[in-house]
RNA sequence: GCCCUCGUAGCUCAGUCGGAUCGAGCGACCGCCUCCUAAGCGGUAGGCCAUGGGUUCAAUUCCCGUCGAGGGCACCA
């Protein structure tokens, strides 16, 4: 008995009671069945009595009174009882909770997916920086967030790409040759050309395989050194991303959306729909038609195709791909693009949910509480690879991770590496790497739970009681987190369920002390045991965040 | 001026698609290892959930105002 079965079956007495009744009353499509704060509250609560108040026009407790005995008849239910208001609370008998360890067991790596996004093509966006540069702290929430969310959407049993768009066309990119030509001349930077060491590195870098790229003639050379430059840096970007283990599965290029004239073919695909216009010279998209502020240029009096162009061109070829949702994971910075990119799809004859904007507030970087602003390689920014090789990939994603992406972030760098309490990466991994110790001694003494049996009612003690229901909410937080586009609560679910853990390795002996002898009991909790570290490797693995069997 | 996000314990932050006493870690204090990882566990102290209204049986959560913090409002990229 899963929470889901269990509301299935709640749903179904309401269902019938409501028949009986004559009542004749809707029942709210998402029938509420929580875990209650209290442990006093039984395994699970539901405020169903209260919310049919109103529309029954009687007492909750009265509706509650006449729901409960019914709940309790639900096999594997133990008691429902009525509390407070009315709210009904069900404790499932011991047998059919403990079973909840075998199914896990049995599952492995699938326990916690789900199929509620199933059929679902979904682009995810992030990123998408310019190749001038090493990739900074601004990139790197959403290295990590948008990774997760990829994986939570995934299990969630969507079809999922993530995808990077390069910003390889420009003036940006020029400046970015120009600098890059200058440091190689031993000539100083350009006015608002790029700055910091890295450049000097790539300028050597560029010497060292083309010694006689300084003899081409000027425009020559510079196109040289810039499409080096440009290999180069976006190679270094895609290796530390990768070391980060974000893995992009389609890297797109503006220059390539323009070079396959997908920029004019989008142009013609919206002047079809009907929203394209032309002012002063220049060639709008009517946005405003979809609570945009005002309209944007598409392509601008000189002729010169806007920014905004490409980005739609982008937006008409992921449509092409068909995908049916397009999220964009953007800093705060951006948020002014929401509303535009919305208008977009709306342009495109799409529905305006198909475009998801997740806005993310910005990092900031602290050791020991003073602000760390400096990068040796990037001048004034702290870079990705910098970050991890100070606090390695781990501590790094996890951070970034548990916090919601809609609140500025200060990670301290002497905080997420410390290996205690006061750094959750090492509270869960700790627990996992604490438990797979117990299944290696378990094995070592020659147990073999697997073929031993499962006597599930054996898991009647309240430590394991919790631990089983924590376990049990996994699937319903994937799915949460897949909904909401928030894999934080896969973070903060994995810290309370290795905390529940903890609680229960305190008070529940798991292998047979001394000369003891084996008894059901210690086979029934390696059951258990096995199941959380089940549980919490999945869980892991959602964020990108490795689970160690040994620290 | 308009728009977005945020304001919860001394600190860093969860919780908020309305529910029963708002949680965790750190910091402070007191306890728990002759056998499975003490990188752990238990306990005490600490809150008018920024503020004023409204909706509701029920508001930290939803709506409006105020105050405070951060970020946006290009024929830039």
């Amino acid at each position: 008995m899963n929470p889901e079965g269990l509301a299935a079956s709640v749903r179904a007495v309401v269902e019938s009671w409501v028949a009986e009744a004559g009542l004749g009353i809707e029942i709210p499509a998402e029938l509420k069945l929580e875990r209650p704060k209290s442990r006093d509250h039984g395994d699970y609560a539901t405020n169903i009595a209260l919310m049919l108040a109103k529309p029954a026009r009687l007492a909750p407790v009265v509706i509650a009174a006449s729901l409960a005995p019914k709940i309790a008849q639900i096999p594997g239910v133990g008691a429902a009882e009525i509390a407070g208001p009315g709210f009904i609370n069900i404790r499932l008998d011991s047998a059919t909770l403990g079973q909840t360890a075998q199914n896990i067991v049995e599952a492995g790596s699938a326990f916690g997916t789900g199929s509620a996004l199933a059929g679902r093509r979904i682009n995810v966006e992030f990123i998408s920086a310019n190749p001038t540069g090493p990739l900074h702290l601004g990139h790197t929430r959403w290295a990590a967030v948008g990774d997760a969310i990829a994986r939570v959407l995934a299990a969630a049993g969507a079809q999922v790409s993530t995808e990077f768009y390069i910003n390889d066309r420009g003036v940006q990119m020029d400046k970015f040759g120009a600098s890059v030509m200058a440091a190689a001349h031993g000539e100083k930077t350009p006015e608002d050309g790029y700055q910091g060491s890295y450049i000097h590195d790539l300028a050597a870098a560029i010497l060292i395989a083309r010694p006689r790229i300084k003899e081409l003639p000027i425009p020559e050379q510079f196109t040289a050194f810039r499409e080096a430059a440009y290999a180069l840096q976006l190679k270094q970007q895609q290796q530390v991303l990768e070391q980060f283990r974000t893995n992009f599965d389609y890297w797109a290029s503006e220059r390539a959306l323009h070079e396959s004239n997908g920029v004019e073919h989008a142009l013609e695909h919206l002047r079809e729909k009907g929203h394209v216009y032309e002012l002063d010279g220049a060639i709008w998209l009517r946005t405003t038609d979809f609570g945009d502020d005002k309209d944007r240029v598409l392509v601008k009096a000189d002729g010169e195709y806007t920014y905004f162009a490409s980005d739609t061109a982008y937006y008409v070829n992921k449509r092409e791909r068909d995908f049916d949702l397009c999220i964009y994971l953007l800093g705060a910075d951006h948020h002014g693009y929401v509303n535009r990119l919305r208008a977009v799809a709306a342009c495109n004859g799409d529905e305006l949910d198909q475009v998801e904007v997740l806005i993310g507030q910005l990092v900031k970087i602290t050791r020991g509480g003073e602000e760390v602003k400096l990068s040796k390689r990037a001048g004034n920014i702290v870079t990705l690879d910098e970050l991890v090789d100070e606090v390695g990939v781990d501590a790094a994603r996890y951070s970034l991770i548990r916090y919601p992406v809609d609140s500025p972030l200060t990670l301290d760098l002497e905080i997420i590496t410390l290996r205690t309490n006061d750094n959750p990466v090492f509270y869960v991994q700790y627990a996992h790497a604490r438990i797979a110790s117990v299944l290696r001694n378990a094995k070592d003494l020659g147990i073999d739970w697997r073929n031993l049996g499962f006597d599930a009612a054996l898991l009647s003690h309240a430590r394991e009681n919790e631990l089983l229901g924590a376990l049990a909410e996994f699937p319903r937080v994937v799915a949460g987190a897949a909904e909401l586009r928030e894999p934080h609560r896969v973070a903060r679910y994995l810290e309370e369920l290795a905390a529940v853990y903890h609680r229960f390795y305190d008070s529940c002996r798991v292998l047979p002390r001394g000369d003891e002898d084996l008894a059901p009991e210690h086979v029934a909790r390696l059951w258990l045991c096995a199941a959380t570290r089940q549980t919490i490797f999945n869980g892991l693995q959602l964020l990108g965040v490795s689970a160690p069997d040994r620290m």
